[in-house]
DNA sequence: TAACTGTACTATTTGTGATGGTACACTTAA
DNA sequence: TTAAGTGTACCATCACAAATAGTACAGTTA
């Protein structure tokens, strides 16, 4: 469900937050759904329970989930978190077509790439 | 010519490589053109000379600069570079573009926000 | 009650970024 | 020839974040 890139240097905690995000995002997870436990995704990891638990605190910040004491941790249902995801996205895309206009590359050939993209 | 933000993760020395490689993409600054020296950029930005040092080994390694011991570091008159950024940017501009599809977000929607882009 | 859950600590290790300092080889201009 | 400026290569040190290791406690559930 995930894995851990190790020649990624951004930190691992940060890149469970990262896949755990996607896969809300797609609905791979539904809303209420049960996320793993803190000692069991760490087990399967193979890595501390406090970073998986950092990871989870951070994803509790964001809305992506919610804990219960004893119970365990949820995904959230708040469907606001699309609309913010793809602003967040946008706002990237335009920022990189930006900097690869003022190089020297067309509107009409960034267009066509994207037009050729398969989804 | 370069400025620190303090307020952002990366750590310095990367935002210097940043920076200049914007510089020389957008032909700030020219082929052979001299790069301030290791010492004095350090004390120009209040940072050590050995993150200079860094930054410039950095940027040497990608083939932006190239350094002739005793006299200084040049801008390398290398073409290729832009076509390489451009690639980057491309390809980093893709992958965003995938994930905003998959979340929602139609391709026409997304081709009218870049043809509205002011460069 | 036992086994699971989240949560909150503390201590420690590790790696990277950044600093401070020294030294050496090279180039250039006085 | 000399002095000042260049890159470069070290070393030691500090600061900080990430990650580990371990313990403890409170809540839930079968």
């Amino acid at each position: 469900m995930i894995i851990i890139d190790y020649k990624d240097t951004r930190p691992i905690y940060e890149q469970v937050v990262e896949k755990f995000k996607t896969l809300i995002l797609h609905g791979a997870l539904q809303a209420d759904e049960q996320m793993p436990s803190v000692r069991s995704l760490a087990m399967e990891l193979s890595i501390n329970p406090n970073t998986i638990q950092k990871a989870y605190a951070e994803l509790e910040r964001q809305g992506f989930i919610y804990a219960v004491k004893g119970r365990g941790n949820f995904v959230s249902g708040d469907g606001r978190l699309v609309e913010e995801r793809k602003c967040e996205c946008i706002q990237k895309i335009l920022e990189l077509a930006r900097e690869v206009l003022e190089i020297g590359m067309t509107k009409m050939e960034l267009i066509r790439e994207i037009e050729q993209l398969q989804v």
